[in-house]
RNA sequence: GCUCCUGUCGUCUAGCCUGGUCUAGGACACCGCCCUUUCAAGGCGGCGACACGGGUUCAAAUCCCGUCGGGAGCGCCA
């Protein structure tokens, strides 16, 4: 391994605990994860909950879910920034102690009052009595980083150069007047205190980054590698969020998809490995480098991803896709215990059938349903189209009197007789192959039919057929 | 407004770094045909892009400059 000289790969994945995880968000876990992965490093998870007001416990827990659903594990944490508040202090003190930020006297109220933007505070060079004279009254202090002249420049492992004029970087503050610390110090911090080696996030934060950067020099660390990935957009050409409909990862397993294909989905925007189609994790561990990643800002495109858990449901074995098909039909009520014993092997076939034309795993439940239950929609289009011709009256007791004396009720043999029958009477055998899609399953779009029957059975399949007729 | 990032088919992208092999390749979507008991799948074909303008060069999607478009950031949010 070429890369086995250099010290261990160490990237983490931060978000701020919203409540569910967002689809971006999950595209900057999954990048992360898999450059730990290639590089044989490690992921650690880190929960910025500095905020306490917008933070709480069970919003953590839906990201980690989200996590675990994807399949991202993590080597370390995860880490409550909540639990370190000293910590981050003690940096700030430091920083004040080095001369590279001062504390800062004004609220944020009269600040935002004087009017324009500026990039320094008047409390970068205060007098020592004023000092002295605001201590005496007790105000509240922020510590504020001291931008220092010049330029910030990094190469960006994915945009390449990026440089910013420090004069277009504020003052900006490192610890609140309440002793919490800002995003900057704490990530900064942290950063540093966890031997992160590479951080990979999204574009929205290569602003951030030169101040950032600041911070490292001032406290004398290292610099860790920066890579900013393009933002997924919606069909707007906005940020990807919530009023564009499904973005947390969990409403995706909701709408029946699978983690596999989601990840595939994530990884393909800005990033092709070669042909379109379903990668392994494994196969993407191998494949994934960041260099060379395509950096416009890509639209979500759900047609894509539904075709990407089509091909997957398609792909997949039956034994894999049961846990995941036993979960959907158990949600709709149509699961027995059986199906995992007794009726394995026939239920094993009824999911062969299905999958193949199915795109979510949602689609189980509508298209398994008549198999399942007797109870089970009849649609009116399919009916009229398929059920309103005279001569079924007389036909179908006659092909329903052929299944009730033939041997064996497969497939072949199904066929056989359905085409011997219509040869017979004089009429072509799709009559009553549509017709008995329709009666059998309700619907006029199935699997082929002759399997369709089979699995049914010839007592369900004769059943249904006079139930049809005794209606009329 | 200021700063930074970005710009190849409707969408995701290959190609760009290391100019010629690009009359720009693939995939999703869409359309047509084949297969066929329906719908998918599959096969075949079609539609469809280098944002624009200048340079540099024998030669530019590829390098440089400008314009225009798109995005993000500009909090005592993260």
């Amino acid at each position: 391994m070429i890369y086995s000289f250099q010290i261990m790969v160490r990237v983490r994945f931060a978000p701020s605990p919203t409540g569910h995880l967002h689809i971006g968000a999950a595209r900057t876990a999954l990048y992360n994860w898999l450059y730990a992965r290639h590089y044989e490093g490690r992921f650690i998870l880190r929960v910025e909950d500095t905020d306490i007001s917008r933070s709480s416990q069970e919003m953590s827990e839906g990201i980690i879910k989200g996590l675990s659903w994807l399949g991202l594990d993590w080597d370390e944490g995860p880490v409550f920034q909540s639990k370190r508040l000293k910590f981050y202090q003690k940096k700030a003190e430091e920083l004040v102690k080095r001369g590279a930020a001062y504390y800062c006297y004004c609220t944020p109220e009269n600040r935002k009052a004087s009017g324009q933007w500026q990039t320094r505070c008047a409390c970068s060079s205060l007098s020592k009595e004023k000092i002295r004279h605001y201590e005496q009254q007790g105000l509240k202090k922020a510590v504020r980083f001291k931008v220092p002249g010049g330029e910030v420049r990094y190469k960006d492992m994915i945009h390449g150069t990026i440089t910013t004029r420090s004069d277009n970087i504020e003052d900006f503050v490192l610890l609140r007047r309440d002793g919490l610390p800002t995003y900057h110090l704490s990530v900064v911090s942290d950063d540093i205190d966890q031997k992160i080696t590479h951080v990979i996030r999204g574009d929205d934060h290569i602003s951030n980054t030169p101040k950032q950067i600041l911070v490292y020099k001032a406290l004398g660390a290292d610099i860790p590698r920066f890579a900013h990935m393009s933002l997924i957009l919606g069909k707007d050409r906005k940020k990807l969020s919530k009023r564009h409909g499904e973005t947390s990862v969990l409403e995706f397993r909701d709408k029946g998809f699978l983690p596999l294909a989601v990840v595939n989905f994530l990884a393909q925007m800005s990033w092709s490995p070669g042909k379109e189609r379903i990668y392994s994790m494994e196969e993407m561990k191998e494949k994934f480098y960041l260099d060379r990643r395509s950096s416009g800002n890509p639209i979500f495109d759900l047609d894509k991803l539904e075709w990407l858990n089509g091909q997957l449901i398609s792909q997949m074995d039956e034994e894999e896709l049961l846990p995941y098909v036993r979960e959907e039909l158990k949600n709709s009520g149509l699961w027995v215990d059986e199906f995992e014993n007794k009726q394995r092997k026939w239920f094993s076939r009824l999911v062969g059938l299905l999958k193949q034309r199915n795109r979510r795993i949602t689609d189980f439940t509508p298209r398994a349903r008549p198999f399942l239950s007797d109870d089970y929609p009849m649609e009116e289009e399919a009916v009229s189209k398929y059920l309103k011709d005279e001569r079924l009256k007389l036909l179908l007791p006659k092909l329903i009197q052929d299944f009730s004396e033939c041997g064996d009720f497969t497939a072949e043999k199904v066929e056989t007789i359905i085409r011997k029958r219509a040869e017979k009477e004089g009429v072509k055998a799709a009559l009553f192959i549509h017709a008995l899609r329709v009666i059998v399953l309700g619907m006029k779009v199935s699997p082929g039919i002759f399997e369709v029957l089979e699995l049914i059975g010839r007592r369900k399949t004769i059943k249904r057929v006079q139930a049809y007729f005794e209606m009329q």
